[in-house]
RNA sequence: GCGCGAUUAGCUCAGUGGUAGAGCGCUUGCUUCACACGCAAGAAGUCGCAGGUUCGAACCCUGCAUCGCGCACCA
């Protein structure tokens, strides 16, 4: 066995660990296996995306489970894969032709533009899936999937294909959100509203019967006065009763206009009329229906003016022309004023530019199994954690409106709806429409339409598109399924309705058509001055550099301990290096181990050779075990990360290793050998247990200590069973008596350090301490006693009467001194007067419960007697601490 | 407007009815033979505000405030 080096470099060892664990096939899942099933499907990155700390978060949760329950014994399928992200990547493609071609994808055409995303994609595509890998991710990549795998995309269409025969997909003329940047349409998800400063601009608008009359209109939108097709009003509006059906001017492109009366306007809004602009805004269009206005539309697709008849503003972008029509307004005399104005506009998630409500053709669907997935969440088939997702999810499944599915971009799944021109008996030109799979039989006289589809119509199949029907049988439904809940709509909601609809192999048992059982919703990971992390404000590091600095482990371990569940996470680089701090600490503590011979994990400690501090640290590891697993069933990742940090770092390496010292040192060769096998089980546990938030430096742990090599499984840790508890066959009086013991011994070197440091003597100077006893001391403690107070001797002395000045500690196993070259009198008097202050204070405040008559009558006994029992002590104490400062008189 | 979160030490956050906790930061002392990515000791909090319930509230209830998020409105 080599030698273990001083310090752990993660940069070579974690590398080395994943290609072996690649290599030798550890992470794929066998359909045909005995064991349980377990299984996750990644939400898929985008193909072109690079690795950020939302992924970390997500995927080292997604690791944690899957390694967990490998090592519980399940058959593990973690499914890997990319989404194509039609807006996103097409975009960021388009980006690049321009910058380095000065080409736009029109220039291209269609076919070579795709080529070029093709090329963008086998290029750029899958530096996350590396990243992924960098992060110790367990994925099964030989089964690695992509939306536009072929199969996948025949899916896809398929399941579009199935809808629209059972009237669910449609093709409708309607109001949608228009991302004029994209010039696509977006669905109602896909639009963000914020709120924005601008202007109230109030327009007269001259009544035709009564030249001389005006009706004031107030509008953010003056540049869309040309599309103006009425005015309206309120019909109980008191103002405005007798101009109702009377006709006004439109101010430009001058045209009469009917006042019309609606219920939906707010008469205490502006002036209580609006213009109605039935193209440009989808409460205007519904007023529109209801009054049969005719509908102008003035903008073109990129959003800029579309109005010969008023050439001042014809091919003005809106912003621009918002500005002119308001000057040109006010030249005619007819803008009463302007005031400053915030509301909220909608925008492009993705542009970033405000979206257009605009008329259009385009593919719908009414969601089926709205209820039935309510339903599922609502029964807990399916369990949010956090659960007050579920009131989300169910406000949005109850306001549900029909999903504008189809995309005027072309990186997508292609519509398979084909049209052909016909000439009806009338003369108009009538489309015939065709829908399927496969293309029409005669394909030269139809032409598929261009559109594709919104990228989340085929995310929705994620959970069972991407297993074939063997691993469907075994894997599906999924166990867990972890992601942000920015997406709940747009992925979590819409899996659970795909699940229901057409999962294939529907059952008649709706638990087996849900596509996970657990849906764990992250926090959102935002800076230290909480803003969401972002390319554009450059506060998002490279998870890569952290990896780097800290380690893959580091990272994980320390991410996953900062992570509470439910709540965004600020992030601060400290608690990455806490993650890496704590990785050195585990390393220098199996270094300690291993400097004493070598380990033997076969070797179960014998349980009556066992000292009080290896009873106490085993009692305390199995406490740790159950605190773990508690905190696993709720998804409280950072519980379970706290208790692994906490009982490592305290009570094995501060206390139990420290204690062990004694023994390890000692000539005691049965001593010896008792607490190097409790070292050995320990670690050998804690490795196992904490395998999943560190998968790299366990693994290197375990294989440098021979762990591996002991029968274990096949000298892997990955498949080394979760451990168990200890002390099995001890009577619990023995460890609670241990416990108790430990627990006084432990107090009472802290009163010993604290004496020293209070005293002024450094901690590293070997100095004298007396102990008079309160009871009988256990003389095989004494050597452990004084090695932690770092005490040139501990004398044990009944009889000791302390000169003046000597300070004392009053500790659960007598008063203890520490003897100084020079006693300080002064120094102690104070020392001393603080401590009966303390003590009186205390005192105090337990006895004024106790006295009160309403808490000892109705308190629980319990907490009561503790009362009591707190109250006595207080009073020793300070009995003999008076008696301490009495005596120095 | 409706809903959901949050508000605890300088910072980041645990704590869910019975003596206020951790890590970082800070102060002090230490290169003591696993670890300075470390060890030891320490200072530091009217638990957002106001009511209520209770013998007892950081915790339960009501209201308010501030911050964040979602939905609706947004002329």
């Amino acid at each position: 066995m080599a030698e273990l080096p001083k310090t752990y470099d993660p940069t070579a060892v974690e590398p080395k660990w994943y290609a072996h664990w690649e290599e030798a096939g550890y992470f794929r899942a066998d359909a045909h296996s005995a064991k349980p099933p377990y299984s996750i499907v990644i939400p898929p990155p985008n193909i072109t995306g690079i690795l950020t700390m939302g992924h970390v978060l997500n995927n080292t949760i997604q690791d944690i489970l899957a390694r967990r329950a490998r090592m519980l014994g399940f058959e593990v399928l973690w499914l890997p894969g990319t989404d194509h992200a039609g807006v996103g990547t097409q975009t960021a493609v388009e980006k690049y032709l321009r910058q380095t071609e000065n080409k736009t994808r029109h220039d291209l055409g269609r076919d070579e533009f795709l080529r070029r995303v093709v090329d963008w994609q086998d290029k750029h595509g899958g530096i996350i899936i590396k990243q992924l890998k960098r992060l110790g991710c367990s994925c099964d990549w030989s089964r690695q999937r992509y939306t536009f795998d072929d199969d996948y995309v025949r899916a896809v269409e398929g399941v579009f294909v199935d809808l629209y025969q059972k009237g669910y997909v449609y093709r409708g003329r309607r109001m949608i959100n228009w991302d004029p940047a994209a010039q696509t349409a977006l669905s109602d998800e896909e639009v963000i509203s914020q709120p924005q400063k601008g202007k109230l601009y109030y327009v007269r608008y001259q009544l035709v019967d009564e030249p001389d009359r005006f009706l004031e209109v107030a509008t953010t939108r003056p540049e869309t006065i040309m599309a103006d097709t009425a005015v309206a009003v309120h019909p109980n509006d008191p103002r405005y009763q007798g101009l109702i059906g009377k006709q006004v001017w439109r101010p430009l492109a001058r045209e009469p206009l009917p006042i019309v009366a609606d219920a939906v306007i707010d008469p205490k809004f502006g002036t209580g009329v609006l213009k109605v602009t039935p193209a440009h805004d989808t409460v205007d269009f519904e007023i529109g229906v209801r009054h049969s206005l005719p509908v102008i539309d003035v903008l073109h697709a990129d959003a800029r003016i579309n109005c010969p008849a008023t050439p001042e503003l014809d091919g003005l972008d809106r912003f621009v022309a918002r500005q002119k029509a308001a000057e040109l307004l006010g030249a005619a005399g007819l803008l009463a004023k302007e005031e400053p104005h915030e509301n909220n506009v909608g925008f492009s998630q993705r542009s970033e530019v405000p979206i257009e409500p605009r008329l259009s053709e385009q593919w719908f669907l009414r969601y089926p199994k709205t209820k039935e997935a309510l339903d599922v969440v609502r029964a807990h088939l399916i369990r949010f954690f956090p659960q007050h997702w579920e009131k989300v999810y169910a406000q949005w499944l109850e306001n549900i409106r029909d999903w504008c599915i189809s995309r005027q971009i072309w990186w997508g799944h292609r519509i398979p709806a084909w049209y052909r021109k016909q000439k009806s008996d009338d003369g108009d030109p009538k489309s015939e429409i065709y829908v399927g799979i496969e293309p029409p039989p005669d394909p030269g006289n139809w032409e598929q339409d261009g559109d594709t589809l919104d990228t989340w119509f085929s995310s929705w199949l994620w959970a069972f598109e991407t297993m074939d029907r063997e691993t469907r049988e075994k894997f599906y439904p999924t166990a867990a399924l972890v992601t942000g809940p920015d997406i709940i709509f747009f992925w979590v909601a819409r899996m659970i309705i795909a699940g229901l609809e057409f999962k294939p192999g529907k059952s008649d048992r709706i638990e087996d058509n849900i596509p996970f059982r657990d849906v764990f919703f992250t926090g959102l990971i935002r800076d230290k001055q909480g803003r969401k992390m972002s390319k554009s404000l450059g506060n998002s590091p490279d998870p890569l550099d952290l990896i780097a600095k800290y380690g893959a482990d580091g990272l994980r371990f320390g991410l996953m301990r900062i992570a509470p569940i439910g709540q965004d996470i600020a992030f601060d680089e400290k608690q990455i290096e806490e993650g890496r701090n704590f990785a050195t600490k585990l390393w220098n503590a199996a270094r300690f181990r291993q400097m004493h011979g070598p380990s033997d994990a076969t070797v179960q400690p014998d349980e009556a050779a066992l000292s009080i501090y290896s009873i106490e640290v085993l009692s305390r590891f199995n406490e740790m075990l159950a605190a773990t697993e508690t905190a696993y069933q709720e998804y409280k990742f950072n519980e379970v990360a706290q208790h692994l940090y906490d009982f490592f770092w305290g009570d094995y390496c501060d206390w139990f290793v420290e204690a062990a010292k004694t023994d390890i040192f000692s000539e005691d060769d049965v001593r010896k050998r008792s607490v190097l096998a409790v070292m050995d089980f320990i670690l050998s546990g804690f490795l196992r247990t904490l395998h999943p938030y560190m998968p790299h430096i366990t693994e290197e742990l375990w294989a440098l200590l021979g762990f591996g090599s002991a029968g274990q499984a096949p000298g892997t840790i990955q498949f080394a069973p979760a451990p168990t508890a200890a002390l099995k066959n001890m009577a619990p009086d023995v460890v609670s008596d241990a416990r108790g013991n430990t627990g006084k011994i432990y107090a009472a070197i802290q009163s010993g350090r604290n004496l020293r440091a209070a005293s002024g003597v450094p901690s590293n100077k070997k100095t004298e301490f007396v102990l008079r006893p309160s009871a009988e001391i256990n003389a095989a403690e004494i050597a452990t006693i004084a090695r932690l107070l770092n005490a040139s001797e501990l004398k044990i002395d009944r009889a000791y009467e302390p000169g003046p000045g000597v300070p004392i500690a009053l500790t659960e196993l007598g008063e203890l001194y520490i003897i100084l070259a020079a006693a300080d009198a002064v120094a102690e008097r104070d020392r001393l007067e603080k401590e009966i202050a303390r003590v009186e204070g205390e005192l105090r405040t337990v006895e004024a419960k106790l006295s009160n008559r309403s808490f000892v009558e109705r308190a629980p006994a319990a907490v009561v007697e503790e009362h009591r029992q707190r109250k006595k002590d207080f009073s020793e104490q300070l009995t003999q601490l008076r008696q301490a400062r009495a005596a120095m008189d």
